[in-house]
DNA sequence: CTTCAATCGAGACCGTGTATCACTTGGTTC
DNA sequence: GAACCAAGTGATACACGGTCTCGATTGAAG
């Protein structure tokens, strides 16, 4: 079985089967290349006449977030999105127009948070950053003159 | 109308009508110390038999993030949250079990945005950081040997 | 005290996400 | 490759956060 995506392989090494559905959408999620809602996914989907139902969909997003293969971002509107990424500790720089996101490492962060938690007297186990904007295709489109 | 708090006072200052729900409801909020969530509130409005509806409560949260006296946060299960705050650029950490929260300074954030958008070419509009963990006191409670 | 736009409460509604359950299938075993 | 069976699937009902509508109220201005 050559050929296995990114996603593919994170379902495999993982311990669960690679099944059709599954296939199906870890390929909707590659062409998307960027931060989706479950809703985005279902409408892809549906678009393209595939039998697959709502909650394996929403199964797979939950089973890949739990292998560290997708990661959950809340926009700034209040909707949940998600974006595929690797399972080491990093944030995310998504755009608000066409949903692209880069990842960005740590950059200094967990000294931040230890900082943080010294100056509070809190004990800091989990820290989120994400930032939101016009990634260089977007913010070229946004100033036609 | 002396003795206003600082809910009430920011309804008045940013040209709303101070009703008798909203005087509730931030006397609901002032009570709870801490982040909750809009079924914490309409739990509350219920338990004291207010007569105010649901609605109404879903449409204070929103005002009152609007003017910036409350704030979003996305805890790390998906729910929302929210905290009351100051209109000035800051982050919160939150205590994951008693959801009392701290603001925190921009602490270099926005010079590491302004890092971020140079290396990546993204133009960043908005940043969000939160955290989370124990305050000192659910520490404290929580290492009871 | 009037007046009326702002606000309210009730309830229908919508979208996201979960639970249930009978049916199917991937992957392993022989 | 046929048999096996736990993992997975799809249809559907459900739970829940949040919004919309609309007729009834009310804050606060004059
Ligand atoms: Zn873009
Ligand atoms: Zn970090
Ligand atoms: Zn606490
Ligand atoms: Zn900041």
């Amino acid at each position: 079985m050559p050929d296995l995506t990114a996603l593919e392989t994170a379902f495999e090494t993982a311990g669960h089967r690679l099944t059709r559905p599954r296939r199906a959408l870890a390929e909707l999620i590659d062409a998307r290349d960027g931060a989706f809602s479950a809703a985005d996914l279902v409408a892809d989907a549906q678009g393209r006449r595939l039998g697959i139902g709502r909650a394996t969909i929403f199964r797979a997003i939950e089973l890949l977030e739990e292998i560290g293969a997708l990661e959950r971002i809340d926009l700034p509107t209040g909707e949940h999105a998600y974006v595929p990424c690797g399972p080491a500790h990093h944030h995310h720089v998504v755009c608000r127009r066409c949903s692209r996101s880069v990842e960005i490492g740590d950059l200094g962060l967990g000294a931040l948070a230890r900082d943080i938690a010294r100056k509070t007297g809190y004990q800091i186990d989990v820290h989120r950053l994400e930032l939101f904007g016009l990634c260089p295709d977007c913010r070229l489109a946004s100033v036609p003159a």
